[in-house]
DNA sequence: CATTTGTTCAACCATGTGGTTGAATATCTG
DNA sequence: CAGATATTCAACCACATGGTTGAACAAATG
């Protein structure tokens, strides 16, 4: 497994468990078990979830006494974020048609 | 199969191959054969890369004669950047560094 | 027409994924 | 100490995934 960070943040992403879960930890650190709790799922299903959000570094967890309190790192999103914003003039430009023709007249060249 | 829209997005993003042909798609149009040319893989195996993000809404194709042109359709992006637009305050509001004191105050229980 | 070119399809394979269960490990509490 | 509580671990399962190959199909070309 030789994923890069941004693999792992976007596969992370890729389950609505786990956007869930962030969700919920946007207002405020959870443990384990309440982050397990509103699921149909095994508390260790929903470990597992876990563990793939702290493999990608969207969750730290921190060990108090019996409980492992989850808190939210933002800062992978952040970067994930920074990925799409490339893309943001595609859906922002959508309005410039006279940009879309001059695109469409560079592709016929081959270098990037 | 009844993955989300914003599942099939994320999970198509989690792949450098798939992330690279994207990147190359947003410099404009390639075929299949183009998108496929730079990878070690079979074209079967690129053309399901394609097929992937075509499900995820990120590609639209246009057969024309016996080559199929790949074109970038962003809306699905907008929509991804969007979700994590809702976690924009956690990495904008790092610099708020009384913020961030008032939130270390609070877990820690004792001030010096 | 036969052949080459661009692409998909179908079958297959190894590995990963999301989930389960039951036992193990800590930690708090009486 | 014994027991309850919070969580993980390990083994297992069904199914998805990323990749391969070889054959099939469609369209341009000699």
């Amino acid at each position: 497994m030789h994923a890069s960070p941004l693999d792992l943040v976007f596969h992370a992403l890729a389950d609505p468990t786990r956007r869930d879960m962030l969700r919920r930890l946007s207002t405020g650190e959870r443990t384990v078990g309440e982050l397990a709790e509103p699921f149909a799922m095994s508390l260790a299903g929903a470990s597992k979830h876990i563990r793939t959000l702290e493999a990608a570094g969207l969750v730290r967890r921190e060990v108090k006494g019996r409980q492992h309190l989850c808190r939210l790192d933002a800062a992978r999103l952040a970067q994930a974020s920074e990925w799409l914003r490339f893309y943001e003039r595609f859906w922002t430009e959508r309005l410039n048609v006279l940009d879309a023709l001059l695109r469409e007249d560079d592709s016929k060249g081959d270098t990037p």
